[in-house]
DNA sequence: CTGATTGCAAACACTTTGCAGCAGA
DNA sequence: TCTGCTGCAAAGTGTTTGCAATCAG
């Protein structure tokens, strides 16, 4: 994907992969995914899958490597990112870009994705939900032919708390934060 | 979000800066930005500004090394990205994220930024831009009391060149991956 | 049994940084 | 002159990959 035109990884289905059943469990979703592909089901998955829905929230691969760890797992970082790889394939996982860092994950499996507002002051991730937004998403597809997949929504900007906070220290360090 | 706050970088004003006059050069900006900063207008600034403004649409920092060379300038990797950083300061460029590769960069002085549908096929980028989207956001960050600097929307799917490729070769490619 | 999977470590690519000499203002 | 700037090369970091041993189905 680097060089040329870069073609973008699995993304998932607008609103995750097919829901056989209304309340499957994500680990059956996983598996016949898995199976689908003639992949295997193996204990090092499952620890993965576990974890990632353990967390709440937008997370960081290293995360999951360090909560694996945490609780008795020994699960390398290449087998992290090989697994977080099939489950974003699966419709359970949506990656995240909003910086050059790194990559965040978010569950998707079953429910709508968020979108996001972010504090650069604070760093503070905020999640919010908007059908009017899915609407306008379709309506601009609609006028340009595009068959949307999924879509990434980052509002950058000033929580109210960093507002309050840059309030009672008065322009300081406004601009120090951003280098 | 996990592990310490990371503090985002340079994010734009909503507009792009202050414009002191209605059609000043973006040169001009640039410089009025540097000497406000105490920092310097050099050759390689220059440079780099006007191999900046030769862009259309998204571009890399790579691209520009590239493209600096061509035009039988020699300027450093580490100065492009030096001087990137404080054209986005000055509210001239936008950094977007949509891969974990690499960032992008788009020109906002003195006009609305675009925002992107991304061919998942082919890695075509579509620009759009919608005045339906910047108040449905001005609407959101109301609901959150959250002050917006800048966004990014994205929205990953087929093309619709990308639709006729896979509906002229579905078959085979259907058979072939065994359903 | 057989092909997929794992861990490891090396490889990778983009970006950042320390430093010594250079040069705007 | 006095800072800030540049190029270079090294460092940094998240992510990917080659490979031999291992394991799921």
């Amino acid at each position: 994907m680097a060089g040329g035109p870069h073609i973008l990884p699995n993304v998932p289905r607008i609103s995750g992969g097919r829901p056989a059943l209304p309340y499957e469990p994500i680990c059956a979703v996983f598996r016949r995914y898995l199976h689908g592909q003639k992949l295997k089901f193996t204990p090092e998955r499952a620890m993965i899958l576990d974890a990632v829905l353990r967390q709440s929230g937008l997370f960081e691969a290293e995360r999951l490597a360090v909560d694996l760890r945490r609780l008795g797992h020994r699960v390398s970082r290449a087998t992290v990112y090989r697994t977080l790889a099939h489950l974003q394939d699966a419709g359970i996982l949506k990656q995240v870009f909003f910086d050059n860092k790194q990559s965040y994950y978010e569950v998707i499996a079953g429910r709508q994705a968020y979108d996001y507002l972010i504090c650069v002051s604070t760093g503070k991730v905020i999640e919010f939900s908007s059908e009017k937004l899915r609407s306008l998403r379709d309506e601009i597809c609609r006028q340009h032919s595009f068959e949307p997949l999924s879509h990434q929504f980052h509002i950058f900007g000033l929580s109210p708390e960093a507002k309050s906070a840059a309030n009672k220290s008065s322009g300081e360090a406004d601009r120090k934060s951003g280098g």
